[in-house]
DNA sequence: GTCTATACACCGATAGAC
DNA sequence: GTCTATCGGTGTATAGAC
C-alpha cells in the first residue's frame, strides 16, 4: 500500500536524522569534551539550526540519554566478542578487566558519560540505564564462572576496576603508569578472592 | 606611620572580603552542586552586584581554585590528627585509607572539586596543585613507613581507595555498600604488598 | 511534519560612571 | 570599590513559513 510505504519512508528518514545527530554529537564530545556539546554546533554540523533538533529529541539532555544508551549497548556488544570460556579462572579475571579498561580508554568523552555524573542536569532514564544494568548483570555472571560468587567480591572488583580506570584517566592521560597495574591487581584480587594460583605466579 | 597602618586594614578587609567569597561559594556549591555556582548567586549572599566580584577574583575559575587549594589544605590538615605511628602496618593502610574516605565522604562537592575533572573549563594552577602534590607526598612517608615501599603499590593504593569512593559515591550515594568494604579492601592490599598478617585475620 | 526565525532568561565577562 | 549597562554566549520555547 502507498500509504505504508510512505510512511515507512519517513520513519526511516526520522530514524537517520536521529543517528546523524548523535554521530555529530559524538564527534564534538571526542574533540572539545562532552560539556561542550551545545545544540547550535550539532545544528551546524549536519546543516541544520539548533533549535531545529527538538524535533527529533526533546532536550539536550534527551541526546545525552541516547548517547549513555548507546554507549551502554556497545560496551554490551563487546561481551559478545569475549571468549566464552577461559582458560583459567585468574585469565579470566584479567581479561574482562582488560576488556573493560581498554574499552573506557578507548573513548574518554564516553567513559566520562557512562560511569561518571559529570553533565550537571542529566540523569540517565530507566531504558537507557537498563543496558548499563544487563551490562553489570553480564559481568556478573561471567565472574561468577570465574570462581567470583559473593556480592562483595563482585564490587571489590567493579570498585577496582574503575579506580584504575579513573587514576589512569586523571593523573596519566595517554599514558600507562596505571594501565600496566592492571593485572597485578587482578592478581591481588584473585588471592583475596581464594581463584586458585596460576603456575607461573610468583609466590 | 598613618600609610602602613591604613594599607593594613584595607589589606586585612580585603581578604576578609575574599574568605567571605569562598564561604558562599562552598555553600552554594553543597546545597546545589558545584557546577551550579554562579556570580551573581555568590555576590547575592555577601550583598554585591555580580561584577563585583570580580575585584577579588580575576575569574570564575579563580574562585574554584581557591577552593581547590582550600580543600587541599583541609586534606592537609587531617593529616596531622592522624596518630604518627600506627599499631601494626595493616593498621596504617587501613587508618590513611579510612581517613581519606571519610574525608572525601563528609563534603562530596569537595571531593568533585579535588579529584575529578567535573568543571569544564577549570584547570588548577600550579600553587593550588601544590598542595595536593603535598598530601601525596605525605602519603607516600606514611605508607612507606607501613611497609609500602614500591611506587607500584603505592599507586595500585590509591587507586583502590580513590575507586571504593567513586563507586560509593556513584553508585550508593549516602549508604555504605562500598565503604563497608575498605577494611577487607586494605587487607588484601597489606596481603599483596607483603604487609605481616594481624592475629585476628582469617588465612 | 520539518525547519527557520525569533524571543526569553540566564550565564561569564567587560567597560565605564560614580 | 561597587554599581549599572551591555556584550556574546547558552538552553529552551514557540510561532509560523514551506
Amino acid at each position: 500500500m502507498l500509504d505504508s510505504s510512505t510512511r515507512d519512508r519517513k520513519a526511516e528518514r526520522r530514524v537517520a536524522t536521529r543517528a546523524e545527530i548523535l554521530t555529530a554529537a559524538w564527534a564534538i564530545a571526542r574533540e572539545k569534551g562532552l560539556s561542550e556539546l551545545t545544540l547550535r554546533e550539532v545544528g551546524a554540523r549536519i546543516g541544520m539550526r539548533g533549535p531545529s533538533l527538538y524535533s527529533y529529541f526533546d532536550s539536550k539532555n534527551a541526546i545525552y540519554d541516547a548517547m549513555f544508551g548507546q554507549a551502554w549497548a556497545q560496551c554490551l556488544a563487546g561481551f559478545d566478542a569475549l571468549e566464552p570460556m577461559p582458560r583459567s579462572p585468574r585469565e579470566g579475571v584479567k581479561t574482562l578487566a582488560r576488556a573493560f579498561f581498554n574499552f573506557a580508554a578507548a573513548d574518554l568523552a564516553r567513559h566520562q558519560l557512562m560511569n561518571q555524573r559529570t553533565i550537571p542536569g542529566f540523569v540517565p532514564s530507566a531504558e537507557a540505564y537498563a543496558a548499563a544494568i544487563e551490562v553489570l548483570e553480564r559481568a556478573r555472571v561471567y565472574l561468577a564462572a570465574c570462581g567470583v560468587r559473593r556480592d562483595e567480591h563482585f564490587d571489590l572488583y567493579t570498585a577496582l576496576v574503575g579506580g584504575l580506570v579513573d587514576a589512569q584517566q586523571a593523573n596519566d592521560p595517554g599514558g600507562d603508569r596505571w594501565s600496566r597495574l592492571l593485572d597485578q591487581a587482578m592478581d591481588m584480587f584473585a588471592d583475596h578472592a581464594g581463584l586458585p594460583r596460576s603456575r607461573r605466579s610468583s609466590p
